[in-house]
DNA sequence: CGATTTTGACCTGCGC
DNA sequence: GCGCAGGTCAAAATCG
């Protein structure tokens, strides 16, 4: 039938943009932020010899109101700490994942707790899944009412020719759905280990077929797997700002060895032209579009919404082969060691 | 034979 | 209230 994913992990040509995230950065923290704390990433050290491709990579807030982008990064810190996130902005996308609203949980003033929890207890909505899951299986009684609170996700754009990434975790496929709007269908993935409830969705965007959309929900509770591909795994916790990362902070003093907060690693080469892959205004990408068919760019009604698109801002970190999300992250934001 | 994928049905939330 | 679309379930099929 569908033989859109016949071509499994075996990526030719990989490049990644973040679309979006979660994350609250505390952008009233210090401005020296590297991307890899600011995500939680590893510094990655890719399979020897090979740099990690995770060459390109865009930053689009999508309320800017409650999330910093990079470019908030770079500049001065306002003067409130934003890390409370109760912007009640007007969005109705129910696809907007970094806006907390009302209705979520994912709020800072919770991350922490909720991420320990995560570790440690079941949350409230840990439990309610567990019943539904339990109604489900018996009779299909009509779900609790509660609402159903979302996972902080982040979501990031892949140009790539497979769908599903080898991102050193294991997943299993649990649905797919057609997109509307879109001839490629949606697929969900769950985390396979047990105890980890994280998920992703992965469709192409309808715009060009070659980028992947990736989105992750949630945050794995245990060490990343090697997969018998050679991937490497989430290294244990190495960021600086995880636990006040808003969202998916993780574990706030937990510490603990398990990562708060996963990003994908990707070790595909990647091609080199891929600078000119946010400079090139005829692909189809439009990040600051206001329209768009996908739910996942359709937060951009404040249209406020920034870019970070490092071939504009320094042509330099990106010439590089480095790879890694450091390499491109203007020197400025980079943590000062110092300062641990 | 266990793990994973496929796929139709079902559930839920939201907009009209 | 209804319909639509997204998300999930779970049985069957497929794979290794």
């Amino acid at each position: 039938m569908e033989d859109k994913e016949n071509n499994n992990l075996k990526p030719e040509t990989t490049s990644t943009a973040a679309l979006f995230s979660d994350h609250q950065i505390p952008a009233s923290s210090s401005t020296n932020y590297s991307l890899s704390s600011i995500f939680d990433i590893p510094p990655c050290e890719t399979e020897k010899g090979s740099s990690l491709s995770l060459i390109e990579t865009m930053f689009a807030s999508h309320d800017p109101i409650t999330t910093p982008s990079i470019f908030d990064l770079l500049q001065p810190p306002p003067p409130p700490p934003p890390l409370l996130i109760s912007s009640q902005s007007q969005v109705p996308n129910k696809e907007i994942v970094n806006t907390p609203n009302n209705s979520s949980s994912i709020s800072s003033s919770s991350t922490e707790a909720a991420n320990d929890d995560q570790q440690t207890t079941k949350t409230v909505d840990q439990q309610a899944d567990d019943n539904q899951d339990k109604n489900k299986k018996q009779l299909k009684p009509k779900k609790k009412k509660q609402k159903r609170e979302r996972e902080p996700r982040f979501a990031f754009m892949t140009k790539s020719e497979v769908d599903h990434l080898d991102d050193g975790f294991r997943w299993r496929k649990y649905g797919q759905k057609a997109v509307k709007n879109s001839p490629f269908p949606r697929s969900y993935y769950r985390c396979t280990t047990a105890t980890c409830g994280v998920k992703k969705r992965v469709e192409r965007s309808s715009e060009d077929p070659s980028i992947v959309v990736t989105t992750y929900e949630g945050t794995h509770t245990h060490p990343c797997p090697i997969t018998s591909r050679g991937s490497i795994g989430i290294l244990p916790e190495t960021s600086v700002y995880g636990a006040s990362i808003g969202g998916l902070g993780g574990g706030g003093d937990s510490g603990g060895g398990t990562s708060s907060l996963f990003f994908p690693q990707f070790h595909y080469q990647v091609q080199q032209q891929q600078s000119t892959y946010f400079q090139t205004p005829t692909l189809p990408i439009s990040f600051t579009s206001t329209t768009s068919d996908s739910s996942l760019f359709s937060n951009t009604n404040s249209s406020q919404e920034r870019i970070f698109s490092p071939s504009t801002s320094s042509s330099s970190p990106l010439a590089r082969d480095h790879g890694l999300l450091q390499d491109m992250v203007p020197s400025q934001m980079r943590k000062d060691p110092k300062e641990e």
